[in-house]
DNA sequence: CACTAAACGAGACGGTACGTCCCGTCTTGAA
DNA sequence: TTCAAGACGGGACGTACCGTCTCGTTTAGTG
């Protein structure tokens, strides 16, 4: 009768469904605790930091979530400009759709930023990692460092992915252009370095 | 014996300076009262919604007030790079120093993000449009669209503000470089006064 | 402008009519300053012990209101026994019927029986010295004395206004017969002394 | 675990404590659990009615202690003589002493009355149905109704317990005196004295 | 296969903040 | 001036959660 791993998982997934439903601040340990069904005490067994450190893991969950599907989208793409334009899409897409995320942006935003932004320093520097082997692949322009084209790409990509400005990310022709004209444009070698990846929309 | 606005004031900054001390989520409508010099009763007759609508006061005048002193140290800045030099600056150095901002920042960044991204729109398209006519005045390198050009400078402002990356944002010098090379360059025709760097990706 | 008697009256009925509308503890000062037309800083003007000494007033005009309307009832009654029982017919009805005092004795009975209990000494008093002449003028039994029958009768007859057992006090026949029987037998000399009644205080 | 009965109680007493101390009217939830040694939250989980509810069961309480220690008192007294003279005694000094009772009874008998008025009914029911064994026991006079009487004895007995009128309650040979002269006189048989009493319960 | 030790449910409890209501005082503007 | 209008401090109300705690009751693993 040790803990159970997967009441603990229960307890944090409830908590996102509640959270989903009501808002942060009306969602309650019992709530969790219902869902999960599961009595309050154990949820404070499971969380001993309480309702404060359930919310917390709730949303690290959601964000943790959101990353592993944004990766099984890109991570066998072929080319930078996919690796992109996919990203960009899908988490576009993610953000419009997923009612959990829709309802922490409406509700309480207050929650799911910081995830992006005061941790966005790893965030940020993650993408970059994740880019940099594709930017090589690519090539960059003359006198362009990498590490810094990589980081200003994750720069911009966390940029637009909050706020689209002009364009449309539900239209894959707008986010392929976004990627040529606007971001990778200055920072590779050409418009396509020629060889390889003969078909692209 | 109407309403008093300088009671409503003084409650607004109260509750700003409570949060600042005990943090969002330990504010209570009572300290917000007595920092005020004000009853409990009283803070709900101006503030019907409650502590909620307390504290979206307080972070907003919180945030008004950051801006409005940004403002102050840039109108009459001379040119596009001093413009953007001080606003980094002011901007990274109000964030460190300034006690509200910080607690807020370490204790629910929740509340203090969402005014700067979920209504970042708001906020990117103001820097834009200030940022305008200095774009115009200096002038933009050919083939360059003033207005992308704006929001451009728009994006990367927000994001080194709040993440720096390898740049020490406390160094003027630094600040400096940083606008140019990486901000400016590519945009704008030259490396300012005199001619010279002309190829510029 | 001095102090207007007439809003004093108005006070006093209106905190009456708030207390038959809502029970005692429900009336707000508020209600009964609405009721009077006049504003809730003109009620304490009024009466400086507030809500209480309005509240009081009120109980106290409500008994005052029953106590002369029982005696315009009864003040002309030609014997002994008319006076009985067109007291006891009067007052079971008047609390049966009068909304107000129903409204206390369901509400709070509370404000209401002070003043025939705790008060009762001078409210038995009174009816027992507005008996006597009638007493005298009828005369007693023998050994019996005037003083102690009226003291007794005012107890019996304040006991069956208020519990009255097995009589039904709407049937003017069983009233008659309960006075007859009950409390007058054994005080007075007979059924009714035959004379008349020529005259009587 | 189980709500604890003797919670209840120590609520129920403490509260009727408050009452002796502050008067009903200044008797807070707060007050009644300190003075039980319980938080006020708890006071509201026994008595979902609130305030109300505490001070109804309170005075309840009272009168039921009153009640309890008067047939201590009294059951076994071996004639109705000494009934009636020991209760008279003891009522009027259980009110003259009790500290609750008398409590109540200046600040707000409102609360104390309607237990021996409004529910007089019972009260007095319950006063002749103890009276009746004695009454037949000793034997009524001709042509009296023994349920009668025993109706009338309760009447006046409550009569006196609350309004003395020229008797010292406090002197057992006025109230021996009281009794005989005033209530049973006319009612039983003989004066008493004598023999005869042959049998009683 | 029973026994024991744990994890669990149920829920009582103290505490704290909430939002509401009303009291009694005081100030102010208009008749 | 005298009043209505109403802001204000104060304080109790009843409600809702929180986090802690004790209870039985399962439910496993172990001797």
């Amino acid at each position: 009768m040790a803990p159970d791993p997967a009441v603990r998982a229960r307890l944090v997934e409830a908590a996102y469904a509640c959270v989903a439903r009501y808002g942060m601040g009306k969602t309650t340990v019992e709530d969790i605790g219902r869902e999960a069904g599961v009595s309050r005490a154990t949820a404070y067994r499971y969380f001993p930091g309480g309702r404060e450190e359930l919310l917390d893991a709730a949303v690290t969950h959601g964000v943790a979530q959101f990353f592993l599907r944004l990766y099984e989208q890109i991570h066998d793409a072929p080319s930078l400009e996919q690796v992109m334009e996919r990203g960009i899409l899908f988490a576009h897409r993610a953000i419009v759709e997923h009612e959990v995320l829709r309802r922490i942006m409406e509700t309480d935003p207050e929650l799911l930023l910081p995830q992006l932004t005061v941790e966005g320093h790893q965030v940020r520097a993650s993408i970059a990692a994740f880019l940099l082997p594709y930017l090589r692949a690519h090539g960059v322009a003359p006198g362009v460092d990498e590490l810094e084209a990589a980081d200003f790409l994750a720069r911009m990509t966390m940029s637009y992915m909050t706020s689209p400005g002009r364009w449309d990310l539900d239209d894959p022709a707008q986010v392929s252009e976004l990627v040529r004209t606007e971001l990778l444009a200055g920072i590779v070698v050409g418009p396509e370095p020629s060889g390889s990846d003969p078909a692209r929309p």
